[in-house]
RNA sequence: CGCGGGGUAGAGCAGCCAGGUAGCUCACCAGGCUCAUAACCUGGGGGUCACACGUUCAAAUCGUGUCCCCGCAACCA
């Protein structure tokens, strides 16, 4: 049963520096997406960069470059990350370019027509040191200098219209936005009357955007820009078939400080539209560093790029799939890594790899033996390994990562136990046939395993499904031929026994 | 009374919505094994499930209250 998966990341402003809490959305979306692919699914993966905007003017004049180029300058950083990571999105979309400009302004032409935009005073608190309007909680900061109450001709949309409508879909579809606390919380928020949303802003002021079809004094600003890149890639106002088939989305992947924005603006701009809404929206936490937040401007950001090249990349994506509960906030330390690393990586699950391998060459000259009928014992591992195949995308559907990794693993260390209580390295010397059997059970288990893992760590499964001659072999029991040359491999994941010398 | 989530062994989590012997991983202690990356396997110690009251034959699980932590409170990505 083909189905299709449309899943999307935000579009990171390309003015930041790539840090673990993008690579950790990216990630978990190239995850969910290669599940999906292993399961048959045709999957669409989108993922991108927002490059208009305030900062993005600033930082470019900083450099005596066009925005353009300071864009084109920046946005490698990102792609190179999510080729180093591993991500296998099909699609990579920008901001700045012509396929999403056009249908930026065809939908502002639109919404103007249908009548939900109109030209209104913005009244706020404006920084004049940083340019740009701030919130009232950041005035209340007291963090912003010159800050003065600033009137300004601009466009809104009217997201005031659409109240209703969101708050019935909400509650017709519980599965909109989760988890569930977080679909509470936007119920509570909408509670209250919505105002309309300031969608422009005057070039006089802040002229990197695009330009707004009907009034070329002004820009669109953030939302009617950003958000609709979504929608822009699948082929809207560009390739009816293409965008009928992939819309609505099936999952938008978001953290937890874009929530609003997703579920109240973005929804609000798809009813002005006339689009049916995405399946789902789903925000993750934070990672927190050690106890501390994360924050750009402390700088105490981990970079992901460092450890990938200290450990690789399979590691870093497994830690971060396996140690954060989508929905909460998890904590990195190097501690946790190094623990997780050794006990799950390096103790189960590769060294389980070491034991079939060194075995298998050992009494059977690296064929892999045929097993024979299996016995009670054997049916044990094989009826694990069996209940995986409903129980990982289950997890996966529910967006329960670490669950499904964990899952995976359990039979990892039952294969490690059944291992011990056969021990066909005794049997060998007794009875060969009964110990090709076992290991044939336990090569099996480990091929299933690996299949199940390769979404999560592609690199390292794909050497283990070499080693054991079967790639492109699935989830089911059985596939692992007999008579099958083993091949050679290295220690899959070496323990880390020193403390990682990071700061030298 | 602005809205919402949470407080379960030393650490990180599951269980709670559909009440019925408290579970997983790591760490710790003691054995075993020796094919393997000083890995693996077995056994063990450790929790009055934040606190109080209530409903019930029975509550981590349902209700009320208290304390503590956290998120949201909009134009911030």
């Amino acid at each position: 049963m083909t189905k299709k998966f449309y899943l999307t990341t935000p579009i990171y402003y390309v003015n930041d520096k790539p840090h673990i809490g993008h690579a950790y959305t990216t990630i978990l979306a190239d995850v969910l997406s290669r599940f999906h692919r292993n399961l048959g699914d045709e999957v669409l993966f989108l993922t991108g960069l927002d490059e208009h905007g305030q900062k993005v003017l600033q930082a470019a004049q900083a450099r005596n470059m066009t925005p353009q180029d300071h864009c084109d300058d920046l946005a490698p950083r990102f792609t190179q990350l999510w080729e180093k990571l591993e991500i296998s999105n099909d699609d990579f979309i920008r901001t700045t370019q012509e396929r999403h400009k056009k249908v930026v302004q065809a939908v502002l032409q639109m919404v103007y027509d249908k009548g939900d935009i109109y030209q209104s005073e913005y009244e706020g608190w404006y920084s004049v040191a940083e340019e740009r309007f701030i919130t009232e909680t950041e005035k209340d900061s007291g963090e912003f200098r010159d800050v003065k109450l600033l009137k300004e001709r601009n466009w809104f949309f009217k997201m005031s219209k659409y109240q209703q409508a969101l708050i019935d879909h909400i509650n017709a579809h519980p599965e909109y936005i989760q988890p569930e606390h977080r679909k509470n919380e936007i119920l509570g928020f909408l509670r209250q009357p919505l105002t309309d949303l300031c969608i422009s802003r005057p070039k006089s002021r802040m002229g990197w955007g695009i330009e707004i079809p009907f009034d070329n004094e002004y820009v669109t600003y953030v939302w009617f820009d950003a958000l609709i890149n979504y929608i822009t890639a699948p082929g809207y106002l560009s390739d009816d078939k293409k965008f009928n088939y992939w819309w609505p989305a099936s999952l938008h992947l978001i953290g937890k400080d874009i929530l609003t924005t997703h579920s109240v603006y973005w929804s609000t701009m798809l009813f002005s539209l006339g689009l049916p809404l995405p399946k789902t929206i789903f925000a993750h936490g934070w990672w927190l560093i050690g106890d501390s937040k994360m924050s750009k401007s402390v700088g105490n950001v981990v970079n992901p790029l460092d450890l990938v090249d200290e450990f690789g990349v399979d590691p870093v994506r497994y830690f971060l799939m396996r140690e954060m509960v989508p929905g909460q906030d998890a904590s990195f330390t190097m501690d946790a890594f190094i623990k997780r690393y050794n006990s799950d990586l390096a103790n189960d699950f590769g060294n389980l790899l070491n034991r079939v391998s060194g075995l298998i060459p050992k009494y059977f000259n690296a064929i892999v033996p045929a097993p024979g009928s299996f016995t009670a014992e054997d049916k044990v591992v094989i009826n694990i390994a069996e209940s995986l195949k409903d129980k990982v995308p289950a997890l996966v559907e529910n967006l329960k990562v670490s669950e499904a990794i964990e899952e995976t693993m359990q039979l990892v260390r039952a294969v490690n136990k059944y291992m011990e209580q056969q021990a066909p390295w005794k049997l060998a010397k007794e009875n060969l046939p009964v110990a090709g059997r076992v290991l044939y059970v336990a090569s099996e288990a480990l091929r299933i395993t690996a299949v199940h893992l390769s979404a999560v760590m592609p690199a390292k499964t794909k050497i283990v499904l070499d080693v054991l001659g079967a790639q492109g072999s699935t989830v089911n029991w059985g596939e692992l031929k007999p008579g099958t040359k083993l091949g050679i491999h290295d220690a899959l994941f070496p323990r880390i026994t020193l403390p990682p010398c990071g700061e030298g």
